[in-house]
RNA sequence: CGCGGGAUGGAGCAGCCCGGUAGCUCGUCAGGCUCAUAACCUGAAGGUCGUAGGUUCAAAUCCUACUCCCGCAC
């Protein structure tokens, strides 16, 4: 096996805690966790530390959660860990210089797409949205530049048409926690060496929005379907839905679809039969396989339709 | 104290406003019909109506507290 290393992890949501664990199983020292601060989440307005925090705590480790690394006596507790490496995995705080060259071997990066495709925010999220055939994790050394760093090492994973967002990042998060494993391994001993990323496909994955999430039926099959896919199970695309005999439109949250032939002389919106499957704007349609109603959870459409019932000829908005 | 919705047999819901020991769609089991079926018919099992109190002759239904779930906001 490599040598135990002295490291820093840098990381926030649920798709780091996989690598950070990976990280520990592999025996290195972690040093310390960095994460974000607990911010104001769900539903009592309460603070909530980060999934990464909670389980670094939860394990005994140092945790900090600085608002920013800007200023330098939290640079210079950094370099105080004097470390090997830091690994870094959507942390969310821009790393200035002084902390990227910190440690002995530099910061190294868990990227959730295939670079320099979905440089930033949400890459998993676009990559879906977007339709790609395929994406990937991969390792790079940081930099100054928004994920612009040299590559290390790459696992790719196709997108199949019965992903979600969440099926792919919970196949990322797992390609991610051995390819940190391997790729520190290889970057300190040098047997892997940073590959300058290509200079051709690169665009940016920029955080979703609330724009984002509204479905537009009148746009193509596809499309409503990637967006729907690619949203789920978070932030979820919804539309509204007025049944017959009531005023307030429901807000409808699409969790899972497939693309479907429809009728072309239906308008778009328009609910083509009892199952859920609704006419978009090229002509085909999107058959609705999951959905939520307000109040209730997730439910297959099937459990929904018992007591929501949609009847054929029904508009969604 | 951010705003709001919900908790009823295995699943999804109705009933609650106008208290009187529970109903629908589906599933399950048994039988029947059929060339056959996720179709149809008959029957059965299965619920202390989220928890704890209170009001009442009587509470799923009214009142109070609590727990959990969901949406918005963040």
């Amino acid at each position: 096996m490599a040598d135990t290393l002295r490291i820093a992890f840098m990381g926030s949501p649920d798709f780091a805690v996989p690598v950070l664990a990976a990280l520990v199983e592999a025996g290195h020292e972690i040093a310390c966790v960095y994460s974000q601060p607990p911010r104001p989440a769900g539903r009592g307005k309460k603070l909530r530390p980060t999934p990464v925090h909670q389980w670094a705590e939860a394990r005994g480790l140092e945790v900090r959660t600085p608002r920013s690394l800007k200023k330098e006596p939290e640079q210079e507790a950094f370099a105080a860990l004097e470390l090997d490496a830091a690994v870094v995995v959507a942390y969310g705080l821009i790393l200035p210089q002084a902390v990227l060259d910190a440690p002995a071997h530099g910061c190294m990066n868990m990227h959730a797409s295939l670079l320099p495709r979905w440089r930033g925010a949400a890459p998993i999220h676009r990559a879906v949205i977007a339709g790609d055939a395929k994406t990937g994790v991969q390792a790079m050394m940081m930099e100054a530049g928004l994920d612009t760093g040299p590559v290390l090492a790459t696992e790719e994973t196709d997108i199949l048409p019965t992903d979600t967002t969440g099926s792919v990042h919970d196949r990322l998060a797992d390609l991610a926690a051995g390819l940190a494993v391997t790729s520190l391994a290889g970057l300190v001993d040098g047997t892997l060496v940073p590959q300058p990323q290509p200079e051709e496909g690169v665009n940016y994955a920029h955080k979703v929005t609330a724009e984002d999430q509204r479905i537009d039926w009148t746009k193509p099959a596809r499309e409503v379907d990637c967006q729907i896919r690619g949203l789920s199970p978070f932030p979820s695309a919804w539309f509204y839905y007025t049944p017959d005999g009531e005023n307030e439109p429901l807000r409808m949250k699409a969790l899972m679809s497939r693309l479907e032939d429809g009728n072309a002389n239906a308008p778009a919106g328009t609910v083509l039969d009892h199952e859920l499957l609704i006419q978009c704007g090229d002509g085909k349609a999107v058959r609705l396989l999951r959905a939520q109603k307000p109040g209730s959870k997730a439910m297959d459409a099937a459990d929904l339709l018992r007591g929501l019932p949609v009847p054929a000829g029904a508009r969604f908005e």
